[in-house]
DNA sequence: AATCAATTGCAAATGAATTGCAACTTGGCC
DNA sequence: GGCCAAGTTGCAATTCATTTGCAATTGATT
């Protein structure tokens, strides 16, 4: 076991607290295995969305492709983590602290696919206006923006 | 050939001409070929967005579906076409005027998948807010509006 | 009508995502 | 600490959208 150096007090190079998800997990009654660990935390660690092919290659050796497809389905149902799709095909997720509003978008570089997290949301206030135009309720938004970073350029 | 019945001037019924588009294939060095000018056919008659797989459900006879994902990767090239995704894993695509600007986006209902167009969008101003704040340039956006349509809710 | 490059159909290949199932853990219980 | 049942996992096979190789066909040109 020299690859799983998470020892249970171990965590103190990192933002925020697993227990937040962990928890949220046990409580619902999933049990926490080590491919769901590992996942966690390397999800916890990253700055931008990560594929499950990423997250495979860097977690080969303690969990397979097929149960980390398995998990996130888990964290979508739970709420623990957003999904994105940056146009390629293929789904992205970003760990969301439960509870807490973490709507937000990305500018996606067309070259280098660099990516900038979007703060700001405009389409809330559409949504409203649609609302009323549309007669639709219950309405959400999918929105990636797409260009040229400045290195590209 | 008694399910080909477009002889050259029998389109009386259809919206626009096709000329439109058939003359940008023909003097962009294009062919003329059946599969193409069905596929055109039976996106000029479209409301909404459509699946390869939808258009090859009716044009099986005149058509095979490498055809039409050729015929499609063709169309965006040439820039016929807009691609949208409702987030269902397949690409949808809609005709479009040559030169005009039809830039929109679609309200998706989440259990019954009826669809209606929206024209509004946030205005390009904002658009700039983000080129200035990111240095990202050429900005284009994905959006599309997910809820529940009257007769669903 | 002949020619040739573009295009097609078919079948096989790719890549993301899902699933069946036997073997294996986790967490609760004694 | 060891046992058990339910929940999970790994693996392999499957599904579904999309792409591609290639030989046969067709459209445009002469």
């Amino acid at each position: 076991m020299s690859s799983t150096e998470h020892h249970c007090c171990g965590h103190t190079h990192e933002r925020g607290n697993f227990s937040e998800w962990t928890g949220r997990l046990q409580s619902a009654g999933h049990k926490l295995t080590k491919p769901r660990l590992a996942v966690l935390e390397l999800l916890h660690r990253q700055e931008h969305p990560i594929t499950n092919r990423e997250i495979h290659a860097e977690l080969s050796a303690e969990c397979d492709l097929a149960s980390i497809y398995r998990t996130m389905h888990l964290l979508m149902e739970m709420n623990l983590v957003q999904q994105f799709d940056f146009g390629d095909g293929t789904a992205r997720f970003e760990l969301m602290s439960p509870g807490e509003d973490s709507h937000h978008h990305h500018m996606i570089c067309k070259q280098c696919s660099a990516v900038v997290e979007v703060d700001h949301c405009f389409p809330d206030s559409l949504s409203e206006t649609l609302a009323k135009h549309t007669g639709f309720k219950e309405i959400t938004h999918k929105l990636e923006f797409f260009g040229l970073c400045p290195a590209c350029q």
